[in-house]
DNA sequence: ACCTGGTATACCGTGTCTCG
DNA sequence: CGAGACACGGTATACCAGGT
């Protein structure tokens, strides 16, 4: 029997999810001695070549040095990861990104500056310590949380396959004005976001699921705004009951709101969840245990 | 004078989708 | 099929209020 929203969120505020989460691991090795041989070699033609551009610049020899910038540039340009090496990890410090970098028609100026800074700021306190590829896969790493965005769609394709043993249906800008119409929605939530479409769709029982997700675990500016759109999209009501608005919240962000001092901000956005759902009963916002009961329930109803 | 916790803003690079 | 647009989670940091 399928229950109020209300039930299914405060269900995930007593089971919250488990941590990690397998779904969003992304454990890639890019310095692997045999597999990324080519990789490697560019990176240590990189090095050489920016040493040899520091002998010449520091002994005042210009013959040749131009050959040397344009090869350091060909490096920078094509050889995907290169954004990893020490050389451009140290740009950031002079304000300077990566991707600005490749966007920029002339090149050649802007290089010779983070070159000679380089030369002068880095390159010596490199060489005493030994440059080492470890700190190419750490730089990577670091990072890997933004090749997460994807990752919840196998997540909750394996949910609702194992559960009702049906399709998810993933939104994009060329199915969702058919499945609008054929829901004959508002979609309010649209409108006062830019037109943001949501994540996906599930069709179960004459019960039509339309889906937003987001995988947050800390708190933050940006990751209270994504809670707010999460907030937002529940807001909306439909004339048919059998259209439900779901805003899954996926990864730790719920554990912070079962803290025994929670903080306005949760509070509020506690309130906010349990306000709107007693208004629109038909929605739902959960995590992954409190969706696998939402499904349970609708299978068994 | 300095610390602390909370909020808000801007920004990063990645992966996917869209559209010509 | 390729370029561009977009959404993603996380980070850095400015600002503020309140406490010590």
């Amino acid at each position: 029997m399928l229950k109020d929203g209300i039930f299914y969120f405060e269900y995930s505020l007593k089971n919250l999810d488990d941590f990690p989460d397998s779904y969003y691991t992304n454990d890639v090795i890019i310095v692997d001695p045999k597999k990324s041989k080519k990789f490697l070699e560019k990176v240590n033609n990189l090095r050489e070549l920016i040493t040899t551009y520091c002998c010449l610049k520091n002994n005042n020899i210009n013959n040749g040095i131009d050959e040397i910038i344009s090869k350091i540039e060909e490096i920078l340009v094509s050889v995907k990861n290169i954004n990893y090496t020490e050389f451009v990890a140290y740009w950031k410090s002079l304000d300077v990104q990566y991707g600005t970098f490749l966007e920029l028609s002339n090149k050649n100026n802007l290089l010779k500056i983070l070159l000679d800074k380089f030369c002068e700021r880095r390159r010596s306190l490199y060489e005493k310590f030994g440059y080492t590829n470890v700190s190419i896969q750490a730089l990577y790493d670091s990072g890997s949380s933004r090749s997460k965005g994807s990752k919840f769609k196998s997540k909750i394709l394996d949910i609702v396959r194992n559960i009702l043993n049906t399709k998810v249906i993933f939104i994009g800008k060329n199915n969702w004005k058919e499945i609008k119409k054929e829901l004959n929605i508002k979609y309010d939530f649209g409108r006062n976001h830019q037109n943001k479409i949501p994540d996906f769709y599930i069709v179960y029982n004459n019960h039509h699921i339309v889906g937003e997700a987001k995988h947050i675990h800390n708190k933050g500016g940006a990751q209270d705004k994504q809670v707010g759109e999460l907030i937002d999209f529940i807001k909306q009501k439909e004339k048919y009951k059998n259209v439900h608005y779901l805003s899954f919240i996926d990864g730790l962000y719920l554990h912070h709101f079962v803290h025994k001092n929670l903080s306005e901000k949760i509070k509020r956005q506690k309130k906010d969840i349990e306000e709107v759902l007693k208004i629109n009963p038909n929605n739902f916002f959960v995590n992954t245990k409190g969706f696998i009961k939402l499904l349970e329930d609708l299978k068994n109803a």
